[in-house]
RNA sequence: GGGCAGGUACCAAAGUGGCCAAAUGGGGCGGGCUGUAAACCCGCUGCGGGAACGCUUCGGAGGUUCGAAUCCUUCCCUGCCCA
């Protein structure tokens, strides 16, 4: 193990607060001398199992920790994740059943070792605890808060101002988190900033139950690609980690250039000082940024996929973006369009096959493009097609449709290329039914 | 328990008997432009038919009316004040 200061400095880079580093400090410097490794605790929300780029920043510290040879725990907050965050809207949260959240479980494993090391990872659940509390150990715990303390939470204070619910459980959420550090015994905890409250209040709720408080440790949140709010699944502004090369790299491509310097700082490994000359350089005009903007895309492409995978999605992007041209094969989902030879008679009823080729076949072999577009659900509603294609946003062959009551007459054994929006490429092949 | 204010489309928010499929903003989508899926500009944004039109929408259920998001009854939900 190595020494606790040298131990210290390595985990405190990058994070926004600790506190207090006094006894970070004195944590670590107990845990070198009884060879004890400490234990570390960071909860996560069963209910988003899809991993994105915002929480890789924690989970990189996670890891930091791991490679210093503590205890991280996993702590999937199935138990808290039922009586619902605080921070989300008023949608009540739908029970989750046991298979939902072992479910969701082995996602995050599938996800979160791509960075955290498998073996040294220790993932828990606290309904384990939680739903073990009778219900007087339950209200025992919660006379170990006041209300008023709970109110401080900014969110809190801020709901009720504007006249929006609070409901009791809600008030419950940080009480429920922090009596998982005492389950736990955790030394130390991390959160992202907008946890701070919840962090701070397990301190106190360990204290009560005779423990020593936990550090506890804040991370930078990241912000969404929209730039301004904070990354979600439900904000929809996220990249998963599990999402593919080409469109983690688009969706870094789209964001603005000022957020690409605060990508560059919390999700690469490059030094803050080469970031700082980037930034200075594209100021200046030295370095185009759309350049800099490939590179951060393509390292954090790499993370996931490795730096072929990277190269590759660089490529692709070009191609269909900057040259305008057709993607690489790989990229075209293909659709298999029934028809049948004109001779042939045939029924008026729709023919039972796969789900994906459930167009319907005419009389003749000519199809309705508008029919493609939602048989397929290429689009939701043919209202929704219609106006797309009056806006120019469909081609065929390279040949833009501006007719929506076009019927297109495929030929089996040929191929044709549909081009929906800027970005969604189809293949549509012909198939001669019996 | 009493009083008051509310519940409108994906979200926020106008609309208080016909001109409301419902202003506006955000989001989303399409087009243009661009180093970019950025910024900006333009357009579209309930469903069905090519438009005229029809159908389903304004918390739920009933009712009044030629006609209701708008009025009445009742139920459910939210906030505030009083107890």
């Amino acid at each position: 193990m190595k020494p606790a200061d040298e131990q210290f400095e390595y985990l405190k880079k990058g994070c926004v607060e600790i506190i207090q580093e006094d006894e970070l400090k004195a944590k670590l410097a107990r845990s070198v001398k009884e060879k004890k490794p400490l234990k570390v605790k960071v909860g996560f929300d069963p209910t988003a199992p899809d991993i994105h780029l915002g929480h890789t920043v924690i989970l990189r510290k996670m890891k930091h920790f791991q490679d210093l040879g503590h205890d991280v725990v996993f702590l999937i907050g199935d138990f808290t994740g039922l009586i619902g965050d605080p921070s989300g809207r008023s949608a009540t949260r739908p029970t989750m059943t046991r298979e939902e959240i072992a479910k969701n479980a082995e996602t995050y494993k599938a996800q979160i070792f791509k960075i955290l090391d498998s073996k040294k990872t220790i993932i828990d659940f606290n309904s384990r605890w939680l739903g073990a509390l009778t219900s007087y150990q339950f209200l025992e715990l919660s006379a170990k808060y006041t209300v008023a303390r709970i109110l401080e939470r900014d969110d809190f204070t801020k709901r009720l101002k504007t006249g929006l619910p609070i409901s009791l459980h809600e008030i419950l959420y940080p009480l429920c988190q922090g009596y998982d550090s005492v389950a736990l015994r955790a030394d130390v905890e991390m959160g992202g900033t907008d946890q701070k409250f919840n962090l701070l209040v397990a301190r106190e709720i360990q204290r009560e139950y005779g423990q020593e408080p936990q550090v506890i440790i804040t991370t930078p949140l990241l912000e969404g690609l929209d730039g301004v709010e904070k990354m979600s699944k439900s904000l929809g502004n996220y990249v998963g980690i599990n999402e593919q090369p080409k469109e983690i790299f688009g969706k870094i491509m789209s964001i603005s250039d000022p957020l690409m310097f605060k990508y560059y700082e919390l999700l690469t490994d490059i030094p803050i000082g080469q970031i700082a000359r980037c930034k200075k350089e594209a100021a200046e005009s030295k370095v185009n940024p759309r350049d800099l903007k490939v590179n951060l895309a393509k390292s954090i492409v790499a993370d996931f996929w490795g730096k072929a995978e990277a190269e590759k999605a660089a490529e692709e992007f070009d191609r269909v973006h900057k040259n305008r041209e057709i993607p690489n094969e790989d990229n075209i989902i293909k659709i298999v369009i029934p028809t049948k030879s004109a001779k042939t008679k045939i029924s008026t009823q729709p023919l039972k096959i796969n789900v994906s080729d459930s167009i319907q076949i005419s009389d003749t072999s000519e199809i309705d493009i508008i029919d493609i577009l939602v048989n397929n659900e290429l689009c939701p509603s043919r209202g929704e097609a219609k106006r797309l294609i009056r806006q120019g946003g469909v081609h065929l062959d390279g040949a833009r449709i501006d007719d929506i009551a076009l019927k297109l007459e495929l030929k089996p054994g040929k191929e044709y290329i549909m081009k929906i929006g800027k970005r969604r490429f189809y293949k549509l092949i012909p198939k001669e039914m019996k």
